[in-house]
DNA sequence: GTTGCGGTTGACCGATCGGTCCACTATCTT
DNA sequence: AAGATAGTGGACCGATCGGTCAACCGCAAC
């Protein structure tokens, strides 16, 4: 068995397309011709559309997770990590501004903000690789308490907190359209944290 | 010309349809056939679906903004319009949970995060409806400034930063069908504009 | 009484939807 | 060389998609 890249280019594109524009109007025969890859051999590897999806989103995070492992190492200074988090989305949204000319926002929010009603398989997997995300900020925030950079609380809540305020930003830069909104990262989610800018900068 | 209540009916249904499920999984027939309209009927009153959505977003806006010109209010202390805006969205999301047993998150944030990439009008009225949340916000931030209950700041700003995380956070409700998500509405909002959690108890 | 008009009805359109089916090929095992 | 197996190709399915159309209705103005 050679290793299969019709099915790599399904994952790859499906996420793609699911992202730049949405679940619902994204078809299999659209993700099949921009995969080069015919029907029969969606269906072979795929049960349906909604099994794609959760596939190709689960692959796109295996990718996201090396880059997050990087920016959260414990190497680094807590409220580095942050900056560096920060810092990732604004050029991740901007890399794609640039190609779309449209700010297309989180991938795993918007999706599981469409179909979370609708799919129970797609919501699971957004609301999990949400609580991942807030994993990394929590122990992130656990340690610059540790280090006294921030006031003592409740981290998992705190970091909870700050996620909402991260995931919120970068749907409202979508709505709007605008990546200027992301330059309010830091003002926000400092406030939160009770940290002071000048201790991170 | 009587009051004509079928073009009502395909406002009300198709607001409520499209909240419950999403704008790509309804159809234009499913929300005739709710709203007891034929289709002939429809294309008499909307030239397309799209036009049809903005319509009854911002039908429902008109009514939403009612209740918030109320919550709002000028009579009331500002950080008590707060808690009465947040108590006001935990009730709304508690009462369409249990009638559908989802947590169906903000209608319009919803709907722009799943268009906005794709259907302009659609974005446009997504984004100012946005801001004119805010614009509640702001002024009540400004008062509570006035009134020295939090601290001095931009309150435009300011106002945005707290309406990205109450965003955010009915986002995280609804993709986590939990509704305890939204408990946490005040300790974050507290935290993002510098108040006590006394001085509003 | 007839003309104009907002509104209604239901048949109809081509295109596309997600999904099925089966013949076929390329590769590896025995 | 034969067989098994993973993957490919493409025709095909019924259902549904958003949208059109022309006939028709009740009613008010003239």
């Amino acid at each position: 068995m050679r290793f299969c890249d019709s099915k790599l280019r399904l994952l790859q594109t499906a996420h793609e397309l699911i992202w730049r524009q949405s679940y619902g109007s994204v078809g299999v025969d659209q993700i099949c011709e921009q995969s080069r890859v015919k029907k029969g051999s969606f269906y072979h590897f795929f049960r349906s559309k909604s099994e794609l999806t959760v596939a190709a989103y689960e692959f796109r995070w295996d990718q996201i997770r090396l880059a997050l492992d990087r920016i959260f190492s414990t190497q680094v200074p807590p409220l580095e990590r942050l900056e560096a988090y920060f810092a990732n989305i604004r050029r991740n949204q901007t890399e794609h501004f640039l190609k779309n000319g449209r700010v297309l926002g989180c991938p795993f929010a918007s999706l599981g903000s469409e179909l979370s009603t609708q799919d129970e398989a797609i919501r699971l997997m957004a609301q999990q690789i949400s609580e991942r995300k807030c994993r990394y900020l929590e122990t992130t925030l656990r340690d610059a308490m540790e280090a006294e950079d921030i006031p003592r609380q409740d981290p998992k809540l705190l970091a909870q907190e700050l996620h909402f305020y991260v995931v919120g930003l970068v749907q409202e830069a979508k709505i709007s359209n605008n990546l200027a909104v992301l330059d309010r990262m830091e003002s926000g989610a400092y406030r939160i944290i009770g940290a002071t800018r000048a201790e991170v900068a």
